[in-house]
DNA sequence: CGTTCCTGTGACAAGGACGTAACATCTGTA
DNA sequence: TACAGATGTTACGTCCTTGTCACAGGAACG
């Protein structure tokens, strides 16, 4: 799961152009990071690329019906802790039943109430998050603080930039998890920002070398053709 | 009065069970503690046991009405201390003036804006706490104590000035803390003053100065991309 | 073994972040 | 009004960070 200390990502999926800005404006304004997607399959690709902390998804949609998707999501265990909050019309009030046997977290009702709508997003991420007080990563000896930003491993604290930094928390959130360089650039450089993919490789060098200035192994993993990834 | 520095306690008091369980999900996703109460009586009752440090009180109330409320909380002076923040529908705004007569702290028109109430209310706080709250903070040499607003470090008292005292209060609240320089415009400037974010540099420096001014480390640690923290 | 593609890394120029002095305002006070 | 203290803004210098390139080293693959 894409846990951004800083920003959580939401995954939108609403079929409805006028809906779906509604939903971005007001998640954005709340700091949460938003992808939105129009249909099923979109979502499922996003679902994969994006690692989202949470989703919150229309019940009718063109192609694959929400309530598939959340079946589908519930049914495969990397993407089980997902919370989901189910959006539908009031006519399909009757489904409620359903919805909720397929695993969704939490159900509003349209139209809903952009505060409430922020409020259950909130008590699903609440409930799901770590619960750690403080924000405290850690993978084998290193240890990120993301309050104090301060990283250690092993007793010594370790002197890296703001880019290091963020690529570290990045691979921390999810040790294992290999990351493409077009996903590292969409959540440690930005979403709109251009830079050369090779950029990333550069940058992966710097945190090696920040790792290391202590001793201690190559704790990042280099996957050919596909990305990098810690441990 | 509940003084816990981490966590102030809000009194929630609306009759609307919905509109309660947004206030009390937005309120305690800010990180306060947070008790409720559906009417006039329970509000005096939970005034007396749980002493919090702020109050959200909804105008219309089923039995004694939020008016009559403030009226009674203004007038004890064990409570006259405890900000109120008045909620009520616009239709009921013609009253705006009775309100603020009444004593009540501040005023908010639903439908409110979350972010704006929540800025209010720590608005509220801020105005209040750091007078009430007479705690004597302290890291390392340095110790601060709000309520004489002297500050000293190895026995040499410091001069500064306010806007350096309140910026040495926020990071000595949280020592370590990385706070970035909108937070602390946020908290020391104030929600709604726009003020250049390198203000807040200068007054770093001055800040520095001042912790300086009989020698010893600086304790203030710049965190480049980030912002500011103490230690 | 040779070719091709992918990755690691040193060098470097450009840009950005930060520290600070100087200045103009503003406020309260005698 | 004159004055002192405090504040916000600006400008400028310095240092750090960063993105890109070029080239070298290695892995996959025939």
């Amino acid at each position: 799961m894409a846990v951004s200390s800083e920003h959580p990502t939401v995954l939108v999926v609403e079929d409805e152009p006028a809906q779906r800005e509604v939903l971005y404006y007001n998640l954005q304004a709340e700091g949460f990071e938003v992808v939105t997607a129009a249909d099923g399959d979109e979502a499922l690709l996003l679902v994969e690329e994006e690692a989202p902390d949470i989703i919150v998804l229309d019940w009718m949609l063109p192609g694959i019906s929400g309530i598939e998707i959340c079946r589908q999501l519930k049914t495969r265990s990397e993407t089980r802790g997902i919370p989901v909050i189910m959006l539908s019309a009031r006519s399909e009030e009757v489904d409620r039943v359903r919805g909720l046997e397929t695993g969704a977290d939490d159900y509003v009702i349209k139209p809903y109430s952009v505060l409430e709508l922020m409020a259950r997003v909130r008590n699903q991420l609440r409930r799901v998050r770590p619960a750690t007080v403080g924000q405290r990563l850690q993978y084998d000896d290193i240890v990120l603080d993301a309050e104090t930003h301060r990283v250690t491993r092993g007793d010594h604290p370790l002197k890296l930039g703001p880019t290091e930094f963020r690529l570290l928390t990045t691979f921390m959130e999810k040790p294992g998890r290999v990351w493409s360089r077009e996903q590292l650039l969409d959540r440690v450089w930005g979403r709109d920002i251009y830079v050369d993919s090779r950029t990333v490789d550069v940058h992966i060098g710097r945190l090696r070398k920040a790792l290391c200035q202590h001793g201690g192994d190559d704790p990042l993993r280099t996957v050919r053709g596909a990305g990098y990834a810690l441990g």
